[in-house]
DNA sequence: ATTGCATGAGAAAACCTTTTCTCACTTGAC
DNA sequence: GTCAAGTGAGAAAAGGTTTTCTCATGCAAT
């Protein structure tokens, strides 16, 4: 009730904000140039350290803008320059399990370029899809950058013959164009190999649906390092799958398995959970092992889940330096660049895991 | 290793990308109005349904316009209007659990007026907060959202003194500024209101450190309304602290609480986990409910949790129009708004509750 | 003393829009 | 037939910056 009132409370002119009108006294060059007495011509020649000059006068002028706090208009600059020094990152991952990590890179690799990043969340919503690019593309982005939660599905968006550089980062790009993704079948690998490094000989496999290609990708390593001793169990992506799995798994007769690669973190969760609920001890009896690092899965689980880490944020990284290299023109080569996954030791299987 | 000879194989001029220099062939108002066969002044006019001219020469214009594509450079419009219509939002939450809500939310409040968003994360770096808000500001935006993950805490960079305005929405603001804020106590009103209704009568309350503002909000609400029967047990803010305190609880001798309010889902998870290990039933032995609504923890667990939503989403809308508001100088009154929470139902306390 | 050449600095154009001002023309009224 | 008012449209300035071009000065070389 409290609230309602605040909200209706007819406004009182000395409880006003004045914040707003702000840029009335933004400072410019001319202010610059005028208190360094020179002209704006040379005050920007000074500032940016071209033309021709006296060190004493570029010295002055800088020391001077200094002082009184000027900053560029970028968007001035930006008219004449074309470039805004501003990029666009698309995503239909509404809850940025993905993005995330992407976007940090980008923003960690791009931040001392002075290029700041538009987070443009659409949904799978083309119409909003259209919506922000065109309004990035008003606002004369440098490049976009693409990303989802999927890297066999694209964006329900073209930008395919924009006249801005595009970038593909964990989604499906188009033909002739840089895209990024994790190499699934390496991870897979990874995580398959360090199982039988630690001896475990029966190691089955709990997965996703069997139409994404990276569960199709990861069962193919998996099969190939494992060698078919177990079934693949396709599945949905979704903790109360792993504890179904399991519980598959051990109502078989015969042999239970001594390890489970997990296509996710939350499968592997759901996993470890039954195998609790069964008394078989994780990692004693069985070791597990997960798909994504998702900290808030992986690290919460007990015990805290082994997993392969697609290096997202690396991912994102290597994005937003290819972005920019084609927003200034520098040539790089299209095509798909799989970057190699992580193993995180944590203590859901056997093997010297160091303890965290 | 395919992957290191791909980055190092020396490009051939071929297979180089070509879609850099883009900008080259950028459709402006000059050909619009040559199209037209009228000057830019009145080309402006038409687009812009400003002006006077005849009826038709106002059609044609737009007409054209739209066939040949001609999108306005908002960067030269910005330079004129002193509107970017372009915010930043600056969040040091970097998992975005509190983040992507509100990001949601400014965002839909916000595309319909044209307004893009910067997202910057600072992680805790004064220095790094500093770098993206000059950025920022370089790029003049229209105004700043602040969020965080604490109502408690301020982000690690001084907003108070800038020429543009600054909304706070789920962190501390300074004096005389805007803030949005979830109303905690409502929140956890509403859950403790919900178990005694559903007949519960000795409800503990398991939640995460006392120097929380909100922890203390919460369980100052859970005093009022349960009524001292349980005491509050502090800890901090993980699955395992929810599973030990459970333990602690039914450790103890005499009778064993029917209902537990948690102050997030985490502790929620491990409290039920907890339960579930030592045999009791839920919702039928004890009743539980979580504090967040993050639907990955909470909708995951089993059974699902009910839980206080904070609506995030709700709370970054009316943080993206107030800046909006402000930004066009609209008045807005200054002050500290709470927002009420929503109790989502899900199968983890007894009652009426409906299935999912 | 004239030419040639650095050197330092400013004038002006350009980027793309919007807005204000001005001008030419038409129409209706006296 | 003149004047006022109204109508349609263009010229120009402004916004902040960068860049190219031009100009003036001083100095060394002829």
């Amino acid at each position: 009730m409290r609230l309602v009132k605040a909200f209706l409370k007819p406004l009182q002119k000395e409880d006003v904000l004045n914040i707003s009108g702000g840029k009335r006294g933004r400072i410019t060059i001319h202010e610059v140039a005028s208190a360094a007495g020179v002209s704006i011509s040379t005050a920007s020649k000074a500032l940016n350290d071209t033309g021709r000059m006296g060190a004493e006068t570029r010295e002055r002028v800088k020391r001077i803008a200094g002082e009184i706090g000027y900053r560029p208009n970028a968007l001035a600059r930006g008219l004449l320059s074309k470039r805004s020094f501003t990029i666009g990152l698309l995503t239909n991952d509404t809850y940025g399990r993905f993005t995330l990590p992407v976007m940090a890179g980008i923003s960690d690799a791009l931040v001392d370029h002075g290029v700041s990043v538009f987070l443009c969340a659409i949904e799978d919503d083309p119409a909003l899809a259209q919506i922000h690019v065109d309004a990035m593309l008003d606002k004369q982005v440098d490049g976009i950058i693409a990303t989802g939660k999927r890297l066999d599905r694209r964006l329900p968006v073209d930008l395919s013959n924009l006249h801005v550089p595009v970038v593909y980062a964990f989604t499906e790009g188009t033909q002739n164009s840089v895209t990024f993704r994790s190499d699934d079948e390496q991870g897979a690998r990874l995580a398959v190999e360090w199982l039988v490094k630690a001896g475990r000989r029966r190691i089955a496999h709990i997965t996703g649906p069997e139409e994404f290609f990276s569960v199709r990708e990861r069962a193919g390593a998996y099969h190939e390092v494992a060698g078919h001793r177990e079934p693949v169990l396709y599945g949905v992506w979704s903790e109360s799958w792993g504890h179904e799995a399991v519980e598959q798994l051990w109502k078989r007769p015969g042999e239970k398995p001594d390890a489970l690669f997990c296509g996710n973190d939350q499968i592997a969760r759901g996993a470890v959970d039954g195998l609790r609920e069964r008394g078989v001890k994780v990692p004693r009896d069985v070791s597990v092992i997960g798909f994504d690092n998702w900290e808030i899965v992986a690290a919460q689980t007990r015990p805290p889940l082994t997993t392969v880490d697609m290096e997202l944020k690396e991912l994102g990284r290597q994005a937003g330096l290819t972005v920019l290299a084609l927003a200034e023109g520098r040539p790089v080569e299209p095509g798909v660049r799989k970057l190699p996954c992580r193993l995180i030791v944590r203590q859901s299987c056997g093997g010297n895991a160091p303890k965290e």
